[in-house]
DNA sequence: TCTGGGGTCCTAGGACCC
DNA sequence: TCTGGGGTCCTAGGACCC
């Protein structure tokens, strides 16, 4: 299809867009330097699930200095620990530690504060740019293409776009004080490896005739959308750069990896003309915990899908949105994941209704499973046009129909307003994980 | 990296309808 | 009667992303 346009036929449309991808450089341990000075320069590792003084839980987030010695991403923190043991905290009152060489600082995740962090930055993307799409808390792409030009400036030999991007990265650092990576590209796909290409506190400008040059040597997982599974496949066809993806005959993709194969195939070429669109609204929510010790016990079960039900209810109702579908999640050992889900005739906000499906999914099947994780679900979800959702308030006032909602009692069967904040649970270990680079 | 949490999209088979 | 062909919805699983 793209093989068909004719050079100087391009449409408006077809212009080359200027596209940056903005990525947050270790942005848990950013957020706690920003807090804690003292942090600035030593290794930093924020861990979920983790307490102080104890060795449960996983890295969420490894400052640079961290990662020198080994600890990672989704490590074990008692992995990380053995690599970089931590500074012991009750040494710091007066006496200040004498030797920090090969310890580090371990914090909690503390996600209300790092997303107050995320919307002082979302603030500054939203006014450098027309459209934004928040990809998650530290990741955004903007498209820049009215506000600046892919022009040489006359300063130099740099384009308008890189200069622009600069100054991005500058109100970021100056104005919120955490440092940002950016790619800036003709097109999303490669905005997004270009922003990793130089990691951290990189700028990396690919302009639209060097998008095939600069993908070639690209090892073929950093292509977004290739995990382990298929960068191993395509390891058995010979392919490990991008520019060996990109050379790759197109049937022998699709035949082997489906529509998928094809799309990567134009990803690898520098082809990719989805347009940066403004995040839209969730087509699911969930939450799920995991066993200490997997357990088959259908109380301890229960316990837990009732919390996890609650929560996501409340979620839901916090967020102005109905659901058609429950499901839960049931995984038992050693990793076998099972889903299970049941529709509803039509969309309902009904925490009750919530908790006794998930209750009888679970009990249908898995009542004498030794489970090491559960979770609950909602999804097809659908939106009343009354939200007070401060956040996207504006675009959606008027614009989606109530007309198709269905009642189904749900507003009489929760008259209590106050329980949800009330009942509003700090399980240990249950706040949202992203993990960084 | 023997395994934490919250998401998205795609595929495939079956039910059901015309 | 089984010979279609097309479409939609639902469920379950898998790969991937941060």
């Amino acid at each position: 299809m793209a093989e068909e346009t004719l050079p100087g036929t391009e449409t408006d449309a077809d212009v080359d867009r200027i596209v940056l991808h903005v990525d947050m450089d270790c942005f848990y341990a950013s957020c706690e330097r920003l807090r804690e000075p003292e942090l600035v320069g030593e290794p930093v590792v924020v861990g979920m699930g983790y307490e102080p003084g104890e060795g449960h839980g996983a890295v969420a987030t490894a400052s640079y200095e961290a990662r020198e010695f080994g600890v990672e991403s989704a490590q074990p923190i008692s992995t990380a620990l053995d690599r970089l043991p931590r500074i012991d905290e009750r040494a710091g009152d007066d006496e200040p530690l004498e030797d920090t060489e090969g310890v580090g600082y371990y914090r909690t995740v503390d996600l209300d504060f790092y997303k107050s962090v995320a919307a002082d930055v979302k603030e500054i993307l939203h006014d450098c740019a027309d459209v934004v799409r928040e990809v998650s808390i530290d990741e955004a792409y903007l498209d820049v293409t009215d506000r600046t030009a892919w022009d040489v400036a006359p300063t130099g030999d740099r384009t308008l776009a890189e200069g622009y991007a600069r100054y991005v990265k500058q109100r970021i650092a100056r104005d919120v004080g955490v440092e940002a990576s950016i790619g800036v590209a003709p097109n999303m796909s490669t905005a997004k490896i270009a922003s990793d290409f130089d990691k951290p506190d990189g700028l990396v400008v690919v302009r639209p005739g060097e998008v095939k040059s600069f993908l070639a040597p690209i090892p073929v997982e950093e292509v977004h959308g290739v995990g382990p599974v298929t960068a191993r496949e395509l390891a058995s066809l010979d392919i490990e750069t991008a520019g060996d993806l990109a050379d790759a005959d197109p049937n022998i993709l699709e035949s082997n990896f489906g529509s998928r194969g094809r799309e990567l195939h134009e990803r690898a070429r520098g082809h990719d003309d989805r347009r940066v669109t403004p995040t839209g609204r969730p087509k699911s929510l969930s939450r799920e915990s995991a066993f200490t010790d997997p357990t088959a016990e259908m109380e301890a079960k229960s316990e837990v899908v009732r919390a996890l039900a609650a929560d996501v209810a409340d979620r839901a109702q916090s967020r102005g949105a109905m659901y058609r579908t429950i499901g839960i999640k049931v995984v038992v050992p050693p990793f076998d994941i099972n889903t299970r889900a049941r529709s509803l005739p039509g969309p309902v906000d009904d925490p009750d209704l919530v908790e006794s499906v998930a209750l009888d999914l679970l009990d249908a099947e898995f009542a004498d499973e030794t489970v090491r994780k559960l979770g609950v679900r909602v999804s097809n979800l659908s939106f009343s046009s009354a939200d007070q959702s401060s956040l996207d308030g504006w675009k959606s006032a008027a614009g989606v129909s109530p007309s198709e909602r269905i009642d189904g009692d749900a507003g009489e069967s929760s008259t209590g307003d106050d329980q949800s904040s009330a009942r509003r649970r700090k399980h240990r270990g249950q706040s949202s994980l992203v993990e960084f680079d």
